[in-house]
DNA sequence: CCCAGCTCCTTAACAACGTTAAATTGACCT
DNA sequence: AGGTCAATTTAACGTTGTTAAGGAGCTGGG
């Protein structure tokens, strides 16, 4: 069967994990494929072009993930969808670098606005777009902060150990709670205020 | 005279905004010096080493503008840092790439707490760092998606035209200021409260 | 005065990378 | 059987990060 852009990218993601964003090469993927590099030009223009498509790739793979159960709020919706984000980056070695500024190549893919029903009962969706943005920008930059010092769960960058506080060191998860937390709370109040 | 560190990631900072990342080699910046690429290895270890010169460099140079005037109160300080940060990464093309979880050479670069009057007033230190950590990782997350669609002040990333709504489109200043003003508030607030 | 040693840089080279052009296979339609 | 088109291979190119070996220029000791 022929190749698609998905396999391609399934393929990407998935060495991410064996030798990180820097040692990911064409060869490699077209290898794990049973194909030469330059047919996955077929496929994509360029790399940047897989880049953005592993992106995508693996914000599609999260969906099911990212979907809150009915039964909560619109803000533990939020915060729920926060989490899963960082799961998802946190999935992949690199995966922070990889989806932060990358360009998501499937535009349906954003589904609806987490504060859909706000917004229908009157919320200015200008308002409620900048509220949650900042939520995505919270957790992009913990994110990558985090992977920095720990490339992937388990494992630790060296440079690390002596130059920095706890700041670094202690429990990521508990401190990325608590960063989201008082940006959910900020977000929510500012939407009130404003 | 012989090179030093500094100069080579002042080099490779200016020729940043001409060429960006991926057009940043070593024998381009050693050129730039009047020298030829292997001699840069006589400085540093690796490409990554100069690329971590490079941040610590731009934070180096932004330490000025991201004093807060003494007049300022502790907040108004934190806000004037990220103002301040934002505006350092923004000079460069690929700035926040470059910034993000690249390893801060000269650790006593960093200063001292923003919040230090609240400390030895008797603010938990530990609390009091996850604060300050939140703001820092909004603004590197915002910054890195701002640079995404607009990679120099004025230019644009034209796959972005269509796709994105207002999120993206609208004043990058407000919107920042927005997003800050939220997650200010919610950190203060948040330390009040624990 | 000169030689030893150190710092800093050059020359030459390497394997690997992203990318392109051209030739090749295989499947389907007529 | 022949032709068209999609998907891939083969071959190659220029560039990149990096290494090894050597050479220029200073410095201090005998």
């Amino acid at each position: 069967m022929a190749l698609t852009r998905q396999d391609i990218a399934r393929s990407g993601l998935k060495l991410l994990n064996d030798v990180g964003l820097n040692g990911l090469t064409l060869r490699l993927i077209a290898g794990d494929l049973g194909v030469k590099a330059p047919a996955l030009y077929w496929h994509m223009k360029n790399k940047q072009e897989l880049l953005d498509e592993m992106a995508t790739q693996m914000y599609r793979d999260s969906a099911a993930d990212r979907e809150p159960p009915a039964s909560l709020g619109e803000w533990e919706g939020v915060a729920h969808g926060a989490r899963a984000l960082r799961r998802m980056m946190l999935a992949y070695r690199d995966g922070g670098k990889v989806f932060a500024g990358t360009y998501l190549a499937d535009t349906d893919l954003i589904g609806p606005h987490p504060l859909r029903r706000s917004i229908e009962a009157g919320l200015d969706e200008r308002l409620a777009s900048r509220a949650t943005f900042t939520v995505y920008c919270y957790v992009v930059g913990y994110v990558i902060e985090e992977q920095a010092v720990r490339p992937m769960a388990g494992e630790f960058d060296e440079r690390y150990r002596e130059s920095a506080g706890e700041a670094v060191l202690g429990d990521a998860d508990a401190r990325f709670e608590d960063g989201l937390a008082m940006v959910l709370s900020g977000a929510r109040q500012w939407l009130e205020t404003a």
